[in-house]
DNA sequence: TAGATTGTTAATCGATTAACAATC
DNA sequence: TAGATTGTTAATCGATTAACAATC
């Protein structure tokens, strides 16, 4: 348990919240004790690779038995990071930077919104769940006034890169980009991007790929 | 050229919309030719993994010159299916919903939204640039007598799967999901995930790894 | 032609799967 | 104890990188 995880691998760290929310789900049914075999059933990884996974983070199985599962869980929302809370700020209150301030999972799981940072006159002054729209042009200085931690990027992808030159130079140590764009950030900001119309272009290949075939 | 891209693996095909967004950006700065060794520096994949990339779908580039940035622009496009235009609709036309709905590159790439579906009275009726809101109640006959082609859920997760048996019942061939759940459908539907609050853990993950360390 | 850069094969590296001894 | 299932090593598979001949 006391080990390094910064040498477990992208692949096996970009599966853990798939395991959190399949665990979580046996939780909600009260389902207390889980093996790799059923699991794998349910998850669709093989249960090799489970077992695989976990072991990067230490024993949680007993032979013969499983896992349990409340305890799985407690640890993987552990090794997450979901036993923390977070201070964050959007920018970009349009329609993205709404939803995600609405975004019920984003609530529940410790990340704190203390406020959205807007250009247009319009949004300045309102607000999104009693939480306030300030102006752009205050991000810095609110941003280390409040120790904010996570900045999250809805602008349109132009000013995006001068957003995260802002953040960075306040201080945040994470960046939620949904701009589609890739931002330089210096290596002491983590940046992890949503970028919608990749997705988007991946169904279309998907939905083509037996098409461009003949040309 | 006349290949089956069935075989090409899914780790070359996410990394197309990278390059095709790149090869954009070089087009709107006016430079028209590119080697692979230039586009390495910028998009940060390997000079050898390009050449093998572009390679699983054809020889675009010549010896000695390297690539045309406007031919392989189009090449990529193509092999992505943006040449096309699909039909859209989008279940659930929250702020989530209402979001997509307003992406821009949603539009310019030829995405077509002819409606948004919702259960609350209160949005029925609304419309969104244009665009009519109608009851839920109707999306299945609706799809069936527009030949919708993409179902887009962005409701929330207890009637997700619902809502995609309704898509697939009445012909859809893929569907955008949105919601934070793993939908099942059959063989000839296509699902393209975008689960947020698995990014969002990732970036809390790797803000955290080096404190889990110690216990 | 000479220089540059691709297309493509071979070598390496990493991730997944299989197998089984350890052990609850 | 016997049965079950993990933890973990070894084998396999796939993806990335290196190298270089082909060729523009």
């Amino acid at each position: 348990m006391n080990r390094d995880y910064a040498d477990v691998s992208m692949a096996v760290i970009r599966r853990l919240p798939k395991y959190h929310r399949y665990l979580k789900d046996l939780l909600d049914k009260e389902i207390y004790r889980i093996s790799s075999r059923e699991l794998s059933r349910m998850i669709g990884f093989t249960a090799s690779q489970i077992r695989q996974d976990l072991n990067c983070f230490g024993g949680f199985g007993q032979q013969g038995y499983g896992y349990n599962v409340e305890e799985l869980y407690n640890e993987i929302s552990k090794i997450l990071g979901l036993h923390k809370s977070y201070t964050t700020v959007i920018i970009g209150a349009g329609n993205l930077g709404q939803a995600i301030a609405n975004y019920p999972s984003f609530m529940k799981y410790g990340f704190k919104l203390l406020g959205l940072f807007d250009v247009n006159p319009k949004l300045i002054g309102m607000k999104i769940r009693d939480i306030d729209i300030f102006d752009v042009d205050a991000l810095e200085e609110y941003v280390i006034k409040n120790n904010v931690e996570i900045g999250i990027i809805c602008t349109p992808k132009e000013v995006a890169q001068d957003i995260a030159d802002k953040l960075t130079r306040a201080n945040v140590s994470g960046i939620w980009n949904f701009a589609p764009i890739d931002i330089k950030v210096p290596g002491n900001v983590t940046v992890e991007n949503v970028h919608l119309s990749e997705s988007l272009f991946i169904l279309s290949y998907l939905l083509n790929e037996k098409e461009y075939l003949n040309k």
